[in-house]
DNA sequence: TTAGAAATCGGACTACGGTCCGTTTGAGCT
DNA sequence: AGCTCAAACGGACCGTAGTCCGATTTCTAA
């Protein structure tokens, strides 16, 4: 919504941010964009997700089902797509943001920091990103805010933790995020939140512990 | 395949095991039931199981397609019925079978022994694994081979770890497992098995650290 | 052995996700 | 301004997942 002077403009921009022709998008582009996502997002919170067709989306924007394939590619990326305008300041405060998830903080509090942010936000976003996660084939992981989530966490874990296998640690520490699995925790089983952060900062926890 | 004396029949009986009138089954739903499986398996393993429709099963199996759904509900259940073939071996040893696995080693050390097979399993039965937990819901959470796999972390959790919340660990731990997060590991990332398998232990050292 | 009730069978049908391609439109160049 | 062409548009179209209900088969009890 509010973006700053270097925030993305859009989140499936991410990936190939330098030499992307995305960037000198044509003017109907951007516009029909704009109504796409306004559109899904009305729809979504009216009727829940489950209960909007592509069609009803493309009716609502008023554009043809054609553009809005052409600019979504499927279902789950235009979910995925509404998550990260959602994702986009949580990107800005892991980067630029203050301590202790910004810069600042030693790596294990950031570690800790992130957790908690990341877990809160998925949780507002369950629906939406259940619907996300049904991907086709394993798309979910090389998402935008999936990306941006491992690198960060790579870094840190670096720091904070020498000597174990990071890229590994790293995965352990996001198959957790998992929305159907939140949601699945949240919904069917009505585990507090407190508690799934808990042993999300227990699974950090272990992992650190044996650094060196 | 090898069912011993008190292996259940099929993988959609277990969870109401008891007061089920599934057992009692019609001769005619019992063999049409096992001919949708061997044609299931048939052709998935021909063709991979993305160029195989319902219709395909359905018809290769000599059955109607509202029978194929009468037994199976959808696609993703009928594909994690087939891995639930698989698992009753793993199911099997897990409760009768040899130490370490089986009963009589520590419980740290049936951990371990437990995460070496689901994992070796898991990667053997990947594709049908993946179309499985592509399910509408969170059924993938729910389904047979999961409840097993959870029950069995909890009781072993709560033996080796006492005082740390076992059932949030147990969910650490299962979350890894994820199809698609295999997938995406082995067929994206070419990481191999064994750096995934020494993850799970590492979590699982880390988790056991903190007990008392 | 037979009749009747209950459960199963199977294919026609619906709705939706995703593709294709002829048509239109925006933007730079002369 | 007018021209040109790449890029975007949009709706007709296709394949498949999943539903429904009349016809058929199995089991039980008399």
């Amino acid at each position: 919504m509010s973006s700053g002077a270097h925030t993305v403009r859009s989140v499936e921009e991410l990936p190939q941010l330098d030499s992307d022709p995305a960037l000198c998008e044509r003017a109907d582009a951007a516009r029909n964009r704009r109504r796409v996502l306004a559109a899904a997002a009305k729809l979504f919170s009216e009727r829940g997700i489950d209960h909007v067709s592509m069609d009803d989306v493309a009716q609502e924007a008023g554009v043809g089902k054609g553009t809005l394939y052409r600019r979504f590619g499927d279902r789950a990326s235009l979910a995925l797509s509404l998550f990260g305008e959602r994702d986009a300041a949580l990107q800005e405060d892991m980067i630029r943001g203050e301590p202790p998830l910004g810069p600042g903080a030693p790596a294990a509090e950031r570690l800790h920091a992130f957790g908690e942010r990341v877990l809160a936000l998925r949780e507002d976003s369950l629906e939406i990103l259940v619907a996300g996660e049904r991907a086709v084939p394993i798309a979910r992981y090389e998402s935008p805010p999936y990306a941006a989530y491992r690198l960060h966490l790579r870094l840190l874990l670096a720091e904070a933790a020498p000597g174990i296998d990071v890229e590994m640690a790293t995965e352990a520490l996001l198959a957790p995020l998992a929305a159907d699995l939140l949601f699945y925790l949240r919904r069917h089983r009505d585990i507090p939140m407190e508690r799934i952060v808990a042993a999300w900062h227990g699974t950090l926890d272990g992992l650190l512990a044996q650094a060196d």
